[in-house]
RNA sequence: GCCGAUGUGGCGAAAUGGCAGACGCAACGGACUUAAAAUCCGUUUCCGGUAACCCGGAGUAUGGGUUCGAAUCCCAUCAUCGGCACCA
């Protein structure tokens, strides 16, 4: 019946100042302009990935990286910064479609009460966001932005010569719709049958759907798309400027994909042999491809198509077409996974059609096969069996001709068939002899001049697919008239989608906004589009709209905008000062943000053109039995429940205790409880319980100055926190805090200034209970104002930190033997005689010569024998 | 296959060229208590020795190397996790 006792009183403590900062409007960060906004004080913007507020709410993976950055933003505001630390929610997305299809409850009010939900778990941990800059995707003022941002990249285009993106009215050719940024295409996308739409390549693995594991079929529609591929050499270069990890600037370079290299033009051959460029009957019929090694040209043996190149038609011989319509029908009817299947023996067809090595004149085979992708390059490639392995298989495989064009090191020219790497040419009239990069430069620019070829790059990277066949997303401020597609003005955003009662997919692959059929009719001879915006479009810039989420007649206030994103130092190319989130985040989102970033910018309405200076990644949490958690396991962890027990301070202080930010990590009941024994130990360090049970301050608490001893762990431990807070690592800092604390407990003296301190370092960690003692040291003790908020970081005196003796480890031939104190000031000389006077030092040398002896100052001696 | 990360006590971890295991969990012992909880104090990498203060040896995935000295730097191997994957 009694509620098992608390080890201290958080209950109480936690929703008192939760309530009090709610109604000073503590963390409202204050925009250039606004009454009492300090233009002296530096910004400091740190943001977390806002989540898709789902039905299932918080577990204690999400508040991870949002305990990070509210240490962070917390520690900033001591600091003297002007603090951006706001929240909101990535509210369009499949999961409230789905439930809405299910129970027909709409999406709007399954979106409120999620929202609902997880900002109250995000309070009650404590949390110092701007709830007053909270943004909301699925909220008409915002997606307004959204699609006005979108209506920004439909005007523009990409200039070849600045590589900047300018409005489309810059652009001289005859058909602008080639060129704008967002552009429609007949494209082969991934159908999910069971979904009703189709998915972007990033949403789809291993040959199903991300959310749900549904197959996936590729099947081709018409599409809007993006063309983020005119921006990924800007997006590959200006990662170079920004604090990230690496791993996640590999990601970023690998999804890119850029490879250097050259287009060669192959004649295909008429039965009249090679004829000079101005001779040819017909100047089409030639087959492009791209290669990485033109150096191996003199080695192309064969070409292959793609089977889908259309080129196929054009050149298959009478004879041979009934076995290349054969296998181009068993590869149509293969799945994406069998396809990619790479343990896979190598088919084919050929042709009967033979092309001219333009290099040597020589006549050779034109193939089909499925290893050759359609969506890559141009399609075809040229065959060098003897230094490429796919090459090679499928040469072996089909008999085919195999010439070795690099010598590997040390090897015969027979030997080197096989070998991938780069080395001297051979069996190449113009290239023998050269290296790699000679020979790749002299080809290269032998084909150009005899126009064959020239220098070209290509990606990895495609075209975005940006059009969803859903209901719950922005729906394009588009409309079309004559089977052309038109903006919207400005003037009839936002553009809200329909009330529909019936959220079903239409199973045609036709969006439900289709199913609307008053709100399509724009016109006597115009309907809107039906499509939707994939839920990447929301957060591509809602890091923008937080500076200033009230703005209506801008997607962001120049001001703000320069204030929050711009910054003094001049080489730092990007906005946010921090940014924390999960790795899953790592090319999509990252790189989509990026992308609108850069556009936004080329118009000059950002002050940088990177939106991410700093990123980190927080680590995932694993249940307490190792694995992931999920419902599947039984095994997951509601915030709610812990903070219930243990209180929010304690819950914060532990998912910061578990170990280092960026690494996984499984939960411990058990370790929160120890952290909580830590916050009980502050707390009964000031307080102590009265006759009638009440806590008090503690009578022993008086404002003296510490001893030296625990003094001297006091500043050691200013030192380490500050320096660990800047790196993020909170782990360690706690640590030393609690041995700041046990030395304390320890201490003689209970000391008010030396409390303060503790105090004050333990506040962005342990927020409530650090400003109810603050408080109630400064009812007794006036030194400091009665609120922790508004104090000054403390700062260390390096002099205490000097010890007088200092403790030397022996080492003889490296291996310790004894430790023994010298004065701080002793020199090489008597710290190297007092180590060899040592008696264990003798003893471990024995009778063996010294022959040499290693002092490091301060640290230790090291004598080498014999 | 390619790219990246990780590998340290019973467990989470610390130490990034100089005392391996800070801090915490768990376990064990002690104090307080009629008792328990809570709290406080102590022990706790492994092996061997000693009545004991202690003494000796080994040890950071494995094998080599650099160095007076390596968990830390280099080379190779193995394992786990993540990403990409017939990208020409």
């Amino acid at each position: 019946m009694n509620e098992r006792r608390k080890p201290y009183p958080f209950d109480r403590i936690e929703p008192k100042w939760q309530t009090l900062w709610d109604e000073r409007r503590a963390f409202h960060a204050l925009n250039p302009g606004e009454e009492n906004f300090d233009p002296a004080k530096p910004k400091y913007y740190v943001l977390d990935m806002f989540p898709y507020p789902s039905g299932a709410g918080l577990h204690v993976g999400h508040p991870e990286g949002y305990t990070a950055t509210d240490i962070i933003a917390r520690y900033k505001r001591l600091r003297g910064f002007n603090v951006l630390h706001p929240m909101g929610w990535d509210a369009f997305g499949l999961p409230a479609e789905q439930y809405a299809i299910k129970t027909g409850q709409h999406p709007v009010i399954t979106t409120r009460e999620n929202v609902a939900k997880f900002k109250t778990q995000l309070k009650r941990i404590g949390f110092s966001y701007d709830w007053e800059r909270e943004v909301n995707t699925t909220d008409p003022n915002y997606y307004k932005w959204t699609q006005w941002i979108f209506l920004q990249i439909y005007n523009s285009w990409v200039n070849p010569e600045t590589k900047k993106a300018e409005p489309i009215s810059t652009y001289r050719g005859n058909d602008p719709d080639n060129v704008r940024l967002a552009y429609v295409a007949e494209v082969p996308v991934n159908w999910c049958q069971e979904l009703g739409t189709v998915l972007a390549n990033e949403e789809v693995i291993d040959g199903k759907s991300e959310v749900g594991g549904f197959p996936v079929v590729r099947r081709p529609m018409r599409q809007w798309m993006l063309r983020i591929t005119a921006f990924a050499d800007r997006l590959l270069d200006e990662l170079k400027g920004l604090d990230w990890p690496d791993s996640i600037k590999a990601l970023q370079r690998n999804w890119i994909g850029r490879s250097k290299g050259a287009e060669i033009d192959f004649p295909i051959d008429r039965g009249m042999g090679f004829q000079p460029m101005s001779h040819r009957q017909d100047a089409d019929a030639t087959i492009r491809v791209f290669t990485t090694r033109p150096d191996t040209l003199y080695g192309a043996t064969y070409m292959v198509l793609a089977p889908e190149n259309p080129l196929v038609d054009q050149i298959t011989t009478e004879e041979h077409r009934g076995s290349i319509s054969q296998y181009r029908t068993t590869i149509a009817a293969k799945s994406d996974l069998e396809r990619t299947d790479l343990a896979k023996e190598k088919t084919g067809a050929f042709t009967g059609a033979f092309a001219i090595n333009p290099a040597n004149h020589e006549r050779i085979p034109i193939w089909i096969a499925d290893y050759v992708l359609m969506g890559y390059g141009t399609g075809a490639i040229m065959g060098v069996p003897a230094h490429d392995e796919r090459d090679l298989e499928f040469a072996r495989k089909f008999d085919l001709q195999i010439i070795p064009v690099v010598q590997a090191p040390g090897k015969t020219p027979e030997e080197s068939i096989g070998y991938l790497e780069v080395g001297i040419a051979i069996n190449s009239p113009l290239l023998n002899g050269l290296s790699h990069v000679e020979a790749t430069t002299k080809i290269i620019d032998w084909l150009e001049q005899n126009g064959h070829g020239r220098r070209d790059i290509r990606y990895k990277l495609r075209d975005w697919l940006f059009s969803r066949q859903r209901y719950w997303g922005e729906p394009f401020p588009v409309i079309w008239r004559n089977g052309k597609h038109e903006a919207l003005a400005e003037s009839e955003l936002p553009l809200e989608p329909p009330a529909l009662e019936d959220f079903k997919p239409t199973g045609t692959g036709e969006p439900p906004l289709a199913k609307a059929k008053d709100w399509i009719r724009y016109s006597e001879d115009a309907v809107r589009e039906t499509n939707t915006m994939p839920q990447w479009a929301g957060s591509c810039w809602y890091y923008l709209r937080f500076c200033d989420p009230q703005n209506d007649r801008r997607f962001v206030g120049e001001e703000p905008e320069r204030y929050w994103m711009g910054d003094s130092i001049a080489d730092r190319p990007g906005g946010v000062d921090l940014y924390i989130g999960g790795v899953e985040h790592a090319v999509l989102h990252l790189l989509y943000a990026r992308f609108w970033h850069k556009v936004l910018f080329d118009f000059g309405y950002l002050s940088k053109p990177e939106p991410f200076q700093r990123l980190v990644n927080q680590g995932m949490i694993l249940g307490e039995d190792g694995r992931k958690m999920s419902k599947r396991w039984g095994n997951v962890i509601d915030p709610l429940d812990v903070i219930e027990i243990y209180g929010a301070d304690a819950f914060r202080c532990y998912e910061m205790f578990m170990g280092p930010l960026e690494q996984m990590k499984p939960w411990s009941m058990k370790g929160v409880e120890g952290v909580s024994r830590f916050l009980a130990r502050v707390w009964r360090l000031i307080m102590e319980e009265n006759q009638a049970g009440e806590w008090i301050l503690s009578g022993e608490v008086e404002e003296v100055v510490p001893d030296k001893s625990p003094l001297k762990i006091l500043h050691a431990t200013i030192k380490k926190v500050t320096g660990d807070i800047e790196t993020l690592s909170f782990n360690t800092a706690i640590s030393q805090m609690m041995i700041l604390v046990n030395a304390l407990t320890n201490a003689p003296k209970k000391s008010v200034p030396a409390f303060r301190t503790l105090l004050l370092l333990l506040n962005p960690f342990a927020p409530h209970l650090t400003s109810e003692l603050w408080q109630t040291l400064a009812e007794k003790f006036p030194g400091g104002a009665d609120d922790i908020m508004a104090q000054r970081w403390p700062e260390y005196d390096e002099t205490l930190l000097v010890e007088d003796e200092i403790e030397i480890v022996l080492q003889v031939n490296g291996k310790l033997r004894d430790k023994i104190t010298v004065a701080l000031d002793a020199t090489n000389a008597e710290t190297e005689a007092a180590a060899l006077a040592n008696k264990k030092v003798q003893n471990a040398v024995g009778g063996q010569a010294i022959r040499k002896v290693v002092v490091v100052p301060k640290k230790l001696v090291n004598v080498v024998t014999g």
